[in-house]
DNA sequence: TTGTATGCGTTATCAA
DNA sequence: TTGATAACGCATACAA
């Protein structure tokens, strides 16, 4: 009785079904339709399960050239928004028998590295942010099927796209605020070189077109922190005359805006409306919590490795717009001195 | 001139070089110290650079048995925490060409994998979080190095530990609010069965021993989310006396407090301080912003991997325990009536 | 100091 | 309907 038994190979449970090793293989690909007799395929599972057989990966990669391994390039897990773009991709990647690894971001200290050269795996393709704008030079030309995460739809590359409807998410939020009477409006955004903030600018000037009256004042963050934010949001509210409202271009940025309204001894959303974009736990956690645009993120995720596979599988790369809803919450009123 | 190589095998390279393939591996694997002469070491290292040589994992792991990957187990990125986690070990993972794998949580949309149903082919080790309690049963016994992160060092199995100090977190959090007067505590705890939970609580009546006078109540949150903490911290502040400082267990724990505490008309921290655990980003997102244990999680994954890759070397599993520290911040100060 | 030969576990092409 | 057998790309014992 052997006692330190390795893992058990395929020709393990050829021996112990008593059939070849190709046998194994065809029955256990589930490719023998009309090539095994239905009492050896059965008896070649049954081996199989008794002997708790598991192909050997690396085996297969090597053989097949397939990984069944995608890269997920963001710029950071630590914003909420990315970690559940990965949470979506990973699962429906699990449903398939894929994995998901990840980039890890290049803005933490040391030089960034080339993703292919140090991803652990081979991989099958790739699913990357537009906002990871430093790795997009390296994805290039490298052959690998590729999914974009909201980048322009006008790009004209071989890439597969997923879009959330930004432009629609700021247009129901312009809706909004005027629907309260405001009339003066800020823009806090980010001042991040990426076509997903570049676009929120352009579909708030486009929503305004409609309402000539309305004035809008804008300010920059050069980050997605709190910080950042609440330090534009302050030259936004003490400018003259001073926005009734706050579009922000992100959840991060409008915590920022409330806090700088709360230090210059406003109150939200009595003297001022502040709105985000992303829906991210953060709104909630906050007082008032935050009106915002809720993104989509985990069925971009999931949308972005579908489309994956749907590449993969020899379809044609196609580009998805997810819709976006405004979620009404606290930190959005009436416009001071509206009836 | 060919158009559309494949990728370049070391055989390539040995090729291009006027070498044997072995020669190229010995070079490329820095072995080849006393068996192969510096220039032709040289000559391949350049035909390697030359024709953008990588090595093809597959073969490697099947060769070796090794994937140079490590799987780390936590209930969700979505948590802030966990996030840094994963960023601290895919760094130093990174350093040593090693690659962490995430163990998709069985809570999202569909079902989930079991990640060791080809583990033994696919990674060299383990890192787990007590905090994900579903997996560990998976865990044991399957003969993979282990890592516990905040598991209770007490346990005897053969698993490396590493710890973050959360009884001396305790210690300054109650320091601190004995000294600006509080005397009627209450510990917003986590209903979660996990010793990172069980050993706040611990701490906590440790750190109350030698101040008999201090009085504690407590309620648990039955998840850590802000919604939750909400509840519990509403049923700490309408009970007769109510404390006049809320500990948490986390800062989501403390966000949903501060919600309480504003709902019922308390100001924060004039009629009730707050204090959290974690130091996430959440913590200064809020306002007035939470005064919280800093738990060092990158760091923490960051040592975890390193005590992996020191195991997988030979060395015996050790435990180590991280500092922390209190960050004072606006959401505690005095009792109420203190001088 | 370098080259030859072998096998890791799998899939796929053949021949039986 | 099944079974030999040949790669996949690499690392290494051994021969030269």
């Amino acid at each position: 009785m052997p006692t330190a038994r390795s893992r058990p190979t395929s020709r393990d449970v050829a021996r112990a079904a008593g059939v070849s090793q190709a046998t194994v293989s065809l029955v256990l690909r589930d490719k023998w339709r009309g090539r095994v007799s239905a009492a050896t395929a059965d008896s070649v599972r049954a081996a199989a399960r008794q002997l708790g057989y598991r192909p050997n990966l690396a085996a297969q990669s090597l053989r097949t050239g397939l990984t069944r391994t995608a890269l997920l390039v963001v710029p950071a897990l630590t914003n909420e928004f990315f970690a559940r773009l990965h949470t979506g991709a990973a699962g429906v990647a699990a449903e398939h028998d894929f994995g998901v690894v990840l980039y890890p971001s290049p803005q933490g200290i040391g030089r960034a590295r080339d993703p292919f050269a140090s991803a652990r795996t081979a991989l099958d393709g790739v699913i990357a942010s537009s906002m990871a704008a430093e790795a997009l030079g390296a994805l290039s030309g490298n052959g690998l099927p590729l999914v974009m995460l909201d980048s322009d739809p006008a790009r004209t590359d071989s890439a597969a796209k997923v879009n959330v409807d930004l432009a629609d998410g700021m247009r129901q939020t312009v809706a909004h605020l005027i629907g309260l009477g405001h009339r003066h409006l800020g823009h806090l955004a980010a001042g991040v070189p990426s076509w997903t903030f570049e676009v929120r600018s352009e579909a708030l000037h486009e929503a305004l077109r409609p309402s000539p009256g309305v004035r809008l004042q804008r300010a920059e963050s050069p980050s997605l922190s709190v910080q950042d934010g609440l330090q534009a949001a302050w030259r936004l509210l003490t400018a003259e005359p001073r926005p009734t409202a706050l579009i922000c271009d992100d959840d991060l940025l409008a915590a920022g805006a409330c806090k700088a309204a709360r230090r210059l001894g406003l109150r939200v959303p009595d003297d001022v409306s502040v709105s985000g974009f992303d829906d991210l736990g953060l709104a909630t956690a906050v007082d008032p919590e935050l009106t915002t645009v809720r993104l989509p993120a985990e069925e971009a995720g999931a949308a972005a490795m579908r489309a994956l596979l749907a590449v993969l599988a020899g379809e044609a790369p196609a580009t998805a717009v997810l819709p976006v809803e405004l979620v009404r919450r606290g930190s959005t009123g009436p416009a001071p001195g509206w009836i």
